[in-house]
DNA sequence: TACTTTCGTGTAATCGATTACATAATTTAA
DNA sequence: TTAAATTATGTAATCGATTACACGAAAGTA
């Protein structure tokens, strides 16, 4: 059944060798027009197709990349690796896809196998949680495999990285909830050993202290990005002596479980307490209290990632290219922070 | 920078063959045990890798497997892929994700794709607008690749499949919106020419016939997957003459645009008309007013699909498997069709 | 005509690993 | 002690494509 065909069948076939055809198929100009037709006619008669893992082993480029995420099931990363793949298709590459669950052991081993499988390249968000240790990096630049960060980076020279400007993200949103006349403005933050947490938080407090609200320390809460995690962090905000009457969190799932015990409590909003979020997941605008967000455009941010990966894969290894592209987060107000008038 | 070595300069290091290394390497009985602690000390010393190419090209097994789905970016289809990825994990293979877009073409030619970078399998959703070709499904067999559908299946010879019993989910949605004393239940369908949506239609009228409810042709609308497919449905079932009491959609999206458009005519919800979706969305749940919906434990359909790949993919090519795999579908019932006391 | 280019194709090495077969080394049996 | 059996290793082909180099034939030049 279905016996493959190599270019050796065609060569026996029309009684030349297999280099000939390897030429014309490839349309090395140093061949014949005639003998060219004739091949190509005759592989196309003879059904014949390529055997990419040869090509792969003899070239050293396996048209596949990887991509490295915590976990895909979440609308932000697989839009970026939407954008991606969409981007890559007409390249001819095929996209691999590794999730860590935020190990930094199974990050390690995932950048090791794609490194193996000779990938073209890696796209990833890093998984946070601090480790000195930048080997697997490291491991993948001296192989020069191009290694791209998107949304989660980190710094190491030689990678490239498509983010977003967490720090205007932030900003933006808390000064929003200022301009809607929230006093006191709690916030939900992450991780700050990555860098998208530190920079919401930055930004946050930047926009208090620029209109003049006092940073308490106390109004920051570092919380998972799950709903319940959202509540509990409201219920510890409100037991405090001056509770906030805002809250703008890094994660939407937290922000929605805020809202929910908010909500459990009587607590009106947006007019007794305002709630923004962040990453615009889709839920956000499908709520009946629909809530603000920030959005990443992870559309974008893939499209935009794999074009660096394009930019830098057939550059000469002479010069080092290190691109670090930002993108401009945009505020969605909805009704959970809009007091005022629509 | 980080010369690649292979079994060759181990063996020159050794004085011995690259024979012997790859038998050492490979835990060969047949060599002896101070020459295979040597090959491996040496091997770990010098920091060899295996070169997966080389190997795939040896043994046609590329390590790959290939996921094809409509679009990643829809919490069903991610989740599933997760539950693949998890599975495979471990087995060492890597997985392949491609996009149709629905588009036909595209599906073949991902099809193609995969087969040509000689995938060791094919897990999809098929994209259902009816094409009479089957023949790239067939190119896919007569490599003897194994090919399994989740969700969205075909009826092809040689093809396992792994999906959920939508006749029956449809079933349950009908019959518990008919217990919550709907009298006049409507139908969002998808395109029949997909099994899942003409199953969930079957169950739907034969659990109306079932419980003395008249079957109408004018409640079942023909919808796309949207919010805005559902408002306009809604629109439609409220000019007829006898407008229907409830809704029973194959699309989460379509019955949340029917609430969104149902509230804004202040027809209240569960108590006027009562509304169900499928695919159990994460907003399904987040909603104030909740959605009532079918889950199709995605997870485990990826996981499972993934199962049935390992079975076959081992087998001796002369039994021909084909495993139909039917999950149970699993009814949430929340707000929108509740009316009865929690 | 004789000599140099140019053109088209063949030869053979290469990418890195695996493995059937051959052979050398060692052990066992007689 | 010698033949037979066993064990460990080497030799070389193979997977399928690409490509530097070699070479014969045709074309151009003097």
């Amino acid at each position: 059944m279905s016996e493959k065909v190599t270019i050796y069948d065609i060569a026996e076939k029309l009684n030349i060798t297999a280099a000939t055809v390897s030429r014309a198929l490839n349309n090395n100009p140093k061949i014949k027009e005639a003998t060219r037709e004739l091949v190509l006619k005759t592989a196309a008669a003879m059904n014949y197709k390529q055997n990419k893992l040869a090509l792969a082993l003899k070239s050293g480029r396996s048209n596949n990349i990887g991509v490295i995420v915590p976990r895909i099931d979440s609308n932000f990363f697989a839009s970026v690796i939407r954008g991606i793949e969409e981007e890559l298709y007409p390249h001819g590459y095929q996209v691999i896809i590794c999730q860590t669950h935020e190990s930094i052991k199974r990050e390690n081993e995932n950048l090791h196998t794609l490194v193996d499988a000779q990938v073209d390249g890696i796209m990833m968000s890093v998984t946070g949680i601090s480790d000195e240790n930048d080997s697997a990096f490291r491991h993948v630049l001296e192989k020069n495999v191009p290694l791209i960060f998107f949304d989660r980076s980190k710094h190491i020279d030689g990678v490239s990285s498509v983010t977003i400007n967490d720090f205007k993200g932030g900003y933006l949103t808390t000064k929003h909830l200022i301009d809607e006349g929230c006093k006191a403005i709690a916030h939900f933050s992450g991780d700050q050993s990555l860098d998208i947490f530190k920079n919401r938080f930055l930004g946050y407090k930047q926009a208090l202290l620029d209109n003049g609200l006092e940073f308490k320390e106390e109004y920051v809460i570092y919380t998972k990005s799950s709903v319940d995690a959202g509540k509990e962090a409201v219920d510890n905000l409100l037991k405090l002596d001056t509770p906030p009457d805002a809250v703008f969190s890094s994660s939407d799932f937290a922000a929605l479980g805020a809202i929910q015990e908010l909500q459990s409590r009587n607590i009106s909003i947006p007019k007794e307490f305002c709630v923004a979020g962040f990453s615009n997941e889709p839920f956000t605008k499908f709520m009946e209290l629909s809530i603000t967000s920030v959005d990443q455009s992870p559309l974008e941010m893939g499209k935009m990632s794999a074009r660096v990966f394009l930019e830098q894969v057939d550059k000469t290894d002479t010069i080092k290219i290190e691109k670090k592209v930002v993108l401009a987060p945009e505020l969605h107000i909805r009704k959970s922070s809009k007091k005022t008038n629509f």
